[in-house]
RNA sequence: GGGGCGGUGGCGAAAUGGCAGACGCAGCGGACUUAAAAUCCGCCGGAGUAACCUCCGUGUGGGUUCGACUCCCACCCGCCCUACCA
């Protein structure tokens, strides 16, 4: 018997795999399909720990529901576009694509390293002009649909990145960069959407997919769906002004108005007195950033327009005022103010003496009380006050008769607001895919042709931070003929959002090499949708709600006939650093698998990856810990490589070695069908730990040791790839372990002959008694009774009653 | 402020409302060894006890139940998301 030595067996392994094409996944319509994907790495330079924790569990689930008899599908590429690259090139000069190429090959040997099942046929790469071509094909079905447009506004902007960001890449309480942390700017530019919030409320529903509540919650969140009524109120002068409220049936309590500093009525409306200290606010306003105007704790700040408007409901003329409390990009920009029952307001008309007239009221209140101390806000409980003919509605009921009121008169309607925002994608930066726009002096901005496609990112340009894309400097890029006319015109110089690449990639792997189309369609007929995707929460209103809109818009360009990418999602947790903290350079608390892979090989740090915690819960490193798989393993390879030599067979022995062998296999299939890796190998560990006793004492068959050993190496081969498939060799077993179907086990086998009956008293256990199993409830009842330690707790007494809990328990309550 | 998730031995963790701590790490004792490592055997929540055992124990306080780590309510702590969204 020679020791295991995972360097050698490993590396020889994977080559016969790549050599037999064991991973090749291609269509079988014979065998019920299943696509199982986890989230695609951005070629950073190396592969991390946080990648294996992501991956290495995914493919034991993939491996898992292959041996099941599914057809599986497991693809893996690069999210290749992005900043790092480019800020690599100005740092370090070097190309970024150089760089990220040269990432690509050094990371696609280490997840080999891996031994994932990953069809490398299937490799798609989002910064390959063949991939690219694509993502600008969809950008242009998207003008097509009317779901992309080009809009002036103030959008975020990270000074570090020189670049703008969509809403959901600005992240925390301060704002921050979601990629440097750097706190991010407002901007007036002229950038490219997506409307997003054309599906808002089909985002909204999951029913039809099996993702985790927390994920449908953050997205929920995020979109933000409030339903209440636009009412249009007049100034004195008779401009409309529109606004939203979730509170028609406070109308009457509304005793100013606020507008958004950049409200574009506000120059319009502003008296000559108050021109000055509104001009004033404003400009402040604007050069706030975010984070001073979006505190919470800070103080109310605002000033008044010297204009009125009159409310709709009485016809009372209220004061207009400007604070930046009020967001130009919700609802209108402009509100009314209720102080009574909107703590905001409360704040705001307390700071600046405004009246406060209260219009619901709840029952523990009277006006004996005196005046609000702070704002009423509940919806359900209350009733209308001071409302005119609505005095005495309830509140909830209350709200849809004023709504219907306002419709009748024509003043309002009921309407829906969301939280969520259209997506920016347009990008001042080099690294990424040109937008395949061409702006013409006549025709304005024309899509490029799809002949002209790729619109390919030119080699030669200069790297410098200006705050606009490199490409804008480029002569021979920038200048282009309109596709219509043949005028000189410019091209559109910056490029997509990376979250566009990384949309619609599930696609790109059916066929990364087709032409005719973003994917095979007689693949994506077979394979689609995804049924399983894994990755981290971090993705849960960024890439997550983007590649649902995506699909949702691929279905508008008939080319899927469902409605979500992925059926079913599950989330895994970060693995942190051994002192409980996050991993980075800066604290040296970085685990390099390539080291471990080294010491221990990819078997071992994958069996101690799924092993070490709960896979969605992740948790610290611990470098001790990683004996206990590798003692598995050891032991493994010592029973499958030692010839067993049946001694005398003892027949409880020799069954309990057998039960124990079908109870894992039962155990270890449902654990891997729900993600349980933990509780998977800790079973393994448990039949390990029954085989050693079994050898020790030489007292089981050969053929019941055989059926252990054999039945371990398949149950541990999703877990561990290659000491099993080198083990499941050696025993002359067929090539290759991972074809074999998963074990079947069988429930006389696994059942236990007898049972520890656990006897209670008002819930305390005051004894255990073995009795064969399947005794019948009135027998177990009888023995526990007739035990001596019962007899000696109850002392004589009759029991009140006695609860039987089948096979298992019998409590008697004195 | 709002929402979500979590809190179990020295540590990572297990437990369809039914024996709390499976499995592993560390530790302790022993065997082997000149010695150490590796390996093997045993112990390993706390208190009491020579021992059999007994009592206590899943963040805190209540509740539901014959029975609660598990369900309900309130609170404390930690992490994550969100945050003037009208």
């Amino acid at each position: 018997m020679s020791d295991y030595n995972p360097q050698q067996l490993e590396p020889k392994w994977q080559a016969k795999w790549e050599e037999t094409g064991l991973y090749r996944q291609v269509i079988d319509k014979s065998k019920p399909k299943h696509y199982a994907m986890t989230m695609l790495p951005y070629p950073s330079g190396d592969l991390h720990i946080g990648h294996w924790y992501a991956m290495s569990p995914s493919d034991a689930r993939a491996r898992f529901m292959r041996m099941k008899g599914y057809n599986v599908l497991f693809p893996m590429g690069f999210d290749s576009f992005g900043l790092p690259a480019e800020n690599a090139a100005i740092k370090r000069n070097i190309h970024p694509q150089k760089w990220t190429y040269a990432n690509i090959d050094r990371m696609r040997g280490q997840l080999k390293s891996m031994g994932a099942m990953f069809d490398w046929e299937r490799e798609a790469i989002s910064s390959d002009p063949s991939y690219y071509k694509w993502t600008q094909w969809f950008f242009k079905k998207l003008m097509e649909l009317g779901l992309a447009y080009r809009k002036l506004s103030a959008v975020d902007f990270c000074p570090t990145c020189n670049t703008t960001l969509a809403r959901e890449q600005v992240w925390g309480d301060d704002r921050h960069c979601e990629r440097c942390g750097t706190p991010v700017i407002k901007k007036d530019l002229e950038q490219w959407f997506f409307k997003t919030t054309d599906y808002a409320e089909e985002l909204l529903d999951f029913s039809q997919i099996n993702w985790p509540e927390r994920v449908k919650v953050m997205q929920t969140n995020w979109i933000g769906k409030s339903t209440g009524a636009d009412v249009v109120f007049k100034t004195e002068q008779g401009d409309e002004m529109p606004i939203f409220t979730t509170r028609p049936d406070t109308l009457w309590g509304a005793t100013f108005m606020v507008m958004a500093p950049e409200h574009p009525l506000v120059d319009k409306i502003t008296t000559p007195e108050q021109a000055e200290a509104v001009a004033a606010y404003r400009a402040a306003a604007e050069r706030m950033t975010d984070i001073d105007r979006e505190s919470a704790e800070r103080e109310k700040t605002g000033v008044f327009t010297g204009a009125y408007a009159i409310n709709p409901v009485n016809d009372e003329s209220i004061p207009i005022w400007v604070a930046d409390y009020v967001l130009m990009g919700y609802g209108f920009g402009a509100i009314m103010a209720v102080p009574a029952h909107d703590e905001r307001d409360f704040a705001f008309a307390t700071q600046f003496g405004l009246p406060i007239i209260e219009v619901i009221r709840g029952p523990e209140r009277s006006d004996a009380d005196g005046p609000l101390t702070e704002a009423y806000v509940t919806k359900t409980e209350g009733q209308m006050i001071n409302s005119g003919q609505f005095t005495g509605t309830p509140t909830a009921e209350g709200i849809e008769k004023v709504t219907a009121w306002l419709e009748e008169k024509g003043v309002g309607k009921g309407a829906i607001n969301y939280r969520l925002r259209d997506w920016l994608i347009s990008r001042q930066r080099y690294w990424g895919a040109p937008i395949p726009v061409i702006y013409c002096p006549e025709h304005g901005a024309v899509p490029v042709p799809d002949a002209d496609l790729p619109v390919m990112l030119p080699e030669d340009v200069e790297f410098m931070p200006t705050g606009e894309s490199p490409l804008r400097f480029h002569e021979g890029f920038l200048h282009a003929e309109c596709p219509i006319c043949g005028k000189p015109s410019k091209r559109e110089t910056d490029t997509m959002d990376t979250f566009m690449c990384s949309s619609w990639y599930q696609y790109r792997y059916l066929s990364p090499d087709y032409d005719d189309g973003p994917f095979d369609p007689e693949e994506g007929a077979y394979w689609l949708p995804v049924d399983q995707y894994t990755g981290g929460i971090e993705h849960a209103t960024m890439h997550l709600i983007y590649t649902r809109f995506f699909t949702k818009a691929m279905r508008e360009m008939g080319l899927v006939d469902f409605d979500e990418p992925m059926l079913a999602l599950h989330n895994q947790g970060m693995v942190l650093g051994e002192d409980n903290e996050k991993m980075s350079k800066s604290r040296g608390n970085v685990v390099a698998p390539d080291d471990l892979v080294q010491k221990y090989g990819a078997d071992t740090v994958r069996a101690y990856i799924m092993f070490f915690t709960k896979w969605e819960q992740g948790g610290p490193w611990n470098y001790d810990g990683i004996k206990g798989p590798q003692r598995l393993l050891d032991d493994v390879w010592a029973m499958g490589t030692k010839e067993y030599v049946q001694g005398v067979v003892n027949e409880k022995a020799d069954r309990a070695l057998r039960r124990k062998t079908h109870q894992v296999i039962q155990k270890v299939g449902a654990d891997l069908e729900d993600f349980s890796f933990n509780t998977a190998v800790a079973a393994i560990m448990e039949l390990r730990n029954s085989i050693l006793e079994s050898q020790r004492r030489s007292n089981v068959s050969s053929e019941s040791m055989a059926e252990a050993i054999d039945s371990l190496l398949l149950l541990l081969s999703p877990i561990a790839p290659h000491i099993t498939e080198e083990l499941w060799a050696q025993r002359g077993k067929p090539y290759s372990i991972h074809q074999q179907p998963w074990p079947q086990w069988d429930a006389d086998i696994a059942k236990e002959d007898t049972v520890t009956l656990i006897v209670q008293v008002n819930g305390k256990v005051r004894d255990r008694i073995e009795a064969p199993a399947g005794m019948p409830d009135e027998e177990l009842k009888a023995l526990a009774l007739a035990s001596e330690k019962i007899q000696k707790q109850l002392a004589g007494q009759e029991p009140r009653k006695v609860i039987v809990v089948k096979g298992k328990l019998v409590n008697i309550v004195k």
